[in-house]
DNA sequence: GAGTGGTCTAGACCACACT
DNA sequence: GTGTGGTCTAGACCACTCG
């Protein structure tokens, strides 16, 4: 086992071990893992113990359990992102992926913001995209993407249609870059002159603000991005115990 | 066992025996249940079987367990509700309960939507508070809240201090209801006249908008709670994977 | 039918808390 | 030392999936 806490429990020495190889890329998303016997006699525990620690994995949602199929690495979907708290006026609640529409894509010199949060030097450049989400032709929200040009520089030339209609696996296909997991943070403003713009709204309406830090398997910041859409349809809900 | 659904495999019936066993009072916030020992032979299956249930009510919350010590009763604390992302201007995070002001209690006929939230009957009264969260002198919340007459009435005749610092608490101790669980919703508007007032604020200030459904074990509707903040003074974060 | 995960058992031994 | 929860074993049998 690479590099795992021999200090620990045997179960979550056999968690970290298969959520690195799974981050290593040896099993990818969508692929089945070793079978519970595999494992058990691979890493020379009981089974009881194996199944402790794919439990946890399956808890922490990296792996979904197939009964009488096998164990399948999850794709992150990203599915209690503050995202899809954004509905329209009609309220209905079908979960579409809204429509992507690329304004611009830019090489530029990023703010200290900017660089703290993709972990950038004094010297690095970065790659600002601007992009609306629409549905049925209304803009639900406007982001601002930043990128490291290092990592990501030559999606500047890349065709749009190979940015469509997701981004994150776009950077997995073209730039072996796995988005593992993602910080959000919201705010409410009132909205700048581009902004307004861009969200077809006044100047200085409400809005709300959403910043979003995603990281890799590893913890390096991939994409720092932020969100914004009309405040009036925008409702949260969260149960809380 | 009290009427749990016998097709359910063993570990999960006495998960939701224990989880009705405290619902119904045997064992009470910060007692110690009984021991896994004792759940063995009591309900007559392996050790291991009982820490497959007892995993679980830890897992969701409803129990702590302390090696050594025994397993015992959570108190529900809400520290994950909306309301600990206000801040104050100064964003230091020392984890305080900001003071209590009640402005008014009176007896009133309340909406349709109250009603329907509180699960009220068409000639059924509701008991409505005013409250003001403070920190520092500072107003940070201003809470409507509303409770069924028939249910909390007694309460418009105590003692504020027995109100003090926290209602739930007070809830439980004079009426036997125990609040388990809420369900929020967080949206953002304009700070009508007297909420303005109250917030110290400008009519037409944006404003967070919390609503709350206080729900106990059986899923009855105890508290109805509408709770307005500057929206400048909200910061909300979350993990997403 | 062969292979997979899901439930359950009846123990052993370890680590921690209290007295 | 006694009692508690935490880890781990080596099985048995069941339930589901797929060829």
């Amino acid at each position: 086992m690479t590099k795992v806490d021999p200090r620990l429990p045997r179960y979550q020495q056999i968690r970290d071990d298969i959520a690195a190889r799974i981050a290593k890329g040896e099993w990818r998303a969508g692929d089945a893992i070793a079978t519970e016997a595999e494992l058990s006699s691979s890493y020379g525990v009981a089974i009881g113990t194996v199944r402790r620690a794919v439990d946890e994995l399956a808890n922490d949602g990296l792996i979904e359990r197939a009964h009488g199929r096998g164990m399948f690495v999850r794709r992150a979907d990203f599915s209690t992102s503050l995202f899809r708290f954004f509905r329209l006026g009609t309220g209905d609640s079908r979960p579409v992926i809204p429509e992507s529409r690329i304004l611009s894509r830019s090489l530029e010199t990023p703010s200290v913001e900017t660089r703290a949060k993709l972990g950038l030097g004094r010297k690095d450049n970065a790659v600002r995209m601007i992009r609306l989400r629409m549905d049925e032709g209304r803009v639900l929200l406007r982001e601002e993407i930043w990128l490291s040009a290092r990592l990501f520089g030559p999606i500047l030339d890349m065709e749009v249609e190979q940015l469509m209609p997701l981004l994150y696996p776009a950077y997995e296909q073209h730039f072996g870059r796995i988005v593992a997991r993602a910080r959000e943070r919201l705010r409410v403003e009132t909205a700048s002159p581009d902004i307004a713009l861009d969200l077809g709204a006044a100047t200085g309406a409400m809005v709300v603000r959403m910043e979003r830090l995603a990281i890799d398997h590893a913890d390096m910041p991939l994409e720092w991005r932020i969100s914004h859409g009309l405040a009036d349809q925008f409702v949260y809900e969260v149960d809380v115990h």
